[in-house]
DNA sequence: TATATATTTAGACAAATATCTAAATATTAT
DNA sequence: ATAATATTTAGATATTTGTCTAAATATATA
């Protein structure tokens, strides 16, 4: 949960999951989404994969990367259980 | 949005939410659960109040602390995003 | 094999954060 | 009024975090 949460607190974080929701993209491609260097984002993309809020796939010389939703389940379990 | 998970970045603070979840508390009260001092818990639960996550009131010298659920709301909204 | 492209790792640094002690403020009780 | 209790504010400090550039690694192409 400390993970997640971690993950979750950063605001190009978030966007790189908005980006991974609509599709799979490169780590290239989501670098091309900022004004951050690729290293940054190299990054941030460890502290999702951390989190397990993304995985990837190698090809060829790209790396691609995917949202993982089961891990969301977890967080809205824990939101949840504020609701009355 | 930020600041909401900026707050619930925090095992101490998601603590403190999850003691105002069974019942509204006092400042001390809260600050006796942990093992940190009274000052660190009154800068945690400012962190809380500035993300609109709890509500406090003056009680003579006492200040009570209650939850705010209306916010977890937003939280779910944006989790269910991803839910495919 | 040499070069170009994609991505990560390493190391540095400034800004943010969690914590502490000491002091200030506010209320209650003697 | 004075002392005691509850809480916050102020200021200091060590750790964590987000960012950068330079270098390393891996794959593809000429």
């Amino acid at each position: 949960m400390n993970a997640i949460f971690k993950a979750l607190n950063d605001v190009t974080r978030r966007e790189i999951l908005e980006l991974l929701k609509v599709k799979d993209l490169s780590a290239g491609e989501i670098a091309a989404h900022f004004n951050i260097s690729k290293p940054s984002i190299s990054h941030h993309l460890d502290i999702l994969k951390r989190a397990d809020l993304i995985t990837f796939e190698k090809n060829g010389q790209f790396i691609i990367y995917s949202i993982n939703t089961t891990v969301m389940e977890d967080v809205l379990q824990w939101i949840l259980t504020f609701k009355k």
